[in-house]
DNA sequence: CTGAAAGCGCTTACAG
DNA sequence: CTGAAAGCGCTTACAG
């Protein structure tokens, strides 16, 4: 198959027009007599003819390519978001650009000019999932505003003056199905571990507190543990923290998988089981550190592939019908995905 | 700034003629008087001109994207090797399409029409890193062999007749590697643990045996264990029958991350301490995932960012000289990453 | 140093 | 039902 056959090539081989051949292979808005059809056709199967659509969209000021903007690709938020928008844009027929910001807002205006010069129709922009990102790049959705581009941006709290979709995920409702499940289970010492300078880790926190007062019940206030970070080694730290005190939480909610790991750690050294003493239920789901741990983790699971796949869906329905759009922002549930720990 | 200002327009406001604006802005090939320049380039400022580069591209005959084929999106071995190919991509002005093919032969085809349709300059398809799709996914490269797109793989062993560049990565020396870690901590009764069908599993243990020889040791057969995938449920089974035979290993190489979670969490069970008792070396650095373990994890890590961004300046070193390419097969080696395990 | 003209590969009114 | 022509936004010989 040759990519470099032209349409003129495949009109002159079935000893027809230029404008009848593009006819016959796009059912274009004009008919096309079975027959001439049938020959253009097949003249461009021998060709191998594959018509550019990069000549087309320059014509019809329409194109097939969305662009993409991600903060990292080390995390599995990432993947997971990627991996939802990469499959609605396919479905659609669109295909995706990816640039990667890295977290810099100086990297995604760059790379907002390069998909802008590519004509993209819209792009999508995604950020931290744990918010950790919100505040400190606004930039990026002013930035993305000032160009006509229409685009929708994910996991950012939306900012005043500028009008975008917007999908997010609603980590209070997380953190309340998390909760849930541990008082549910009974336990009424449930200890809550996550950073609260991020705004998920104060939703997840709400949650908490929420799924509290619905069993009527107040948390004792030493139970709030304030990691200033999601990693293994602080989880330990606050762990340590936790259970060297006379109060003794019989159930732990981290707000990370990656804080549960942790905490795992500083229980096993105190001799603790996990469930029975204490019981524990993590956050983001990562399925293989959840798999990997011992016991398996509990986790929440965060609506990532559905935040991707949202956004591409709701960025072609305002390509699609630019007249009628206005702005939406959309929370997206959480789930809760069983494992061991609790 | 406005995506839809046209070079002519800039023309007009600058009271040139269109072939000067474009010489002015582009440096082209002919010389512009710096007042002229001066004109054009505070015209084009002023409207928020960016060139269209897809027009562009369509009379040069030369664009500046590039395609990536990636098996899935949810595993660390994808993110990181896309990770290298943006990157490299972004620094050489290039920018990169995404498709997922899903493991898929005929998803991968439709992907490679998709690309071409809209003029890739060439593709980069990575496969699974430990080469489980070697063989099942041959018309992918085939596929792409046919078309007159330069492309270059990853991860899949090169087949007959199709001449393409290919990065690989060193298993042999990465299993040489663990496996000489452990022996010069003295360590004699090194198992493995890996599957035996994967290519990835064979050359792993092919560099455990090379190490072996180079201490003038021969392994017991018995420590060779064959688990049938890499996930921690298994790792878990073999270090059973493993820690449950008379012949007490001390130390575990095991060819994934994974599979050296399952195994921690049979040593658990049995009351025997890593890396004391026995000392404990993972395959493909997933950091999240040696981090949270406990103890963490020294496991072997894999240069897949460095195969991404290989891979893609191999190619468009290929683009910018096609004539004096010829076809290169590169195997990049392993590192150790040390934590607390071995 | 500057401009008029052809052409990249396509679509789409406009005539026949 | 089919064809000749203009035009999408650009670059680049070719003349001045």
């Amino acid at each position: 198959m040759s990519a470099n056959t032209t349409l003129k090539q495949v009109a002159t081989r079935a000893g027809v027009a230029w404008s009848t051949a593009s006819y016959a292979i796009n059912g274009g808005p004009k008919p096309v007599s079975d027959e001439t059809r049938e020959r253009v056709l097949q003249a461009a199967r021998e060709l191998g003819y594959s018509s550019n659509l990069l000549a087309r969209g320059l014509v019809t000021g329409r194109g097939t390519m969305i662009g993409v903007l991600v903060p990292e690709m080390h995390s599995h938020l990432t993947s997971y978001q990627l991996s939802g928008v990469e499959e609605a844009a396919q479905q659609l027929g669109y295909i995706i650009m990816l640039s990667v910001y890295r977290s810099e807002i100086d990297s995604a205006l760059l790379a907002q000019r390069n998909m802008a010069a590519r004509r993209m129709e819209g792009i999508v922009c995604l950020f931290d999932t744990a918010g950790s990102l919100n505040g400190r790049l606004d930039g990026i959705l002013t930035g993305l505003a000032e160009m006509d581009l229409p685009f929708v941006s994910t996991c950012h709290d939306p900012i005043a003056g500028v009008e975008t979709d917007c999908f997010l995920v609603d980590h209070e409702q997380g953190g309340y199905l998390a909760t849930c499940h541990l008082l549910e289970m009974g336990r009424r010492a449930i200890a809550f571990a996550g950073p609260p300078h991020l705004n998920a880790g104060r939703d997840r926190l709400a949650g908490y507190h929420r799924a509290h007062d619905e069993f009527g019940l107040r948390p004792h206030e030493e139970l709030i543990m304030a990691p200033s970070a999601c990693i293994a080694h602080l989880g330990e730290e606050v762990g340590e923290e936790l259970f060297s005190r006379s109060l003794r939480p019989d159930a732990v909610f981290a707000a990370s998988d990656n804080l549960a790991a942790g905490m795992l750690r500083s229980l096993r050294r105190r001799g603790m089981s996990v469930p029975d003493d204490v019981a524990l239920v993590g956050f983001d789901d990562n399925p293989p550190l959840c798999d990997a741990l011992d016991p398996p983790l509990t986790s929440v699971h965060c609506p990532l592939e559905e935040i991707g796949r949202a956004s591409v869906h709701r960025l072609i329905e305002r390509l699609n019908d630019p007249q009628n759009w206005c702005p939406q922002i959309r929370t997206l549930p959480c789930t809760l995905t069983g494992r061991q720990s609790a």
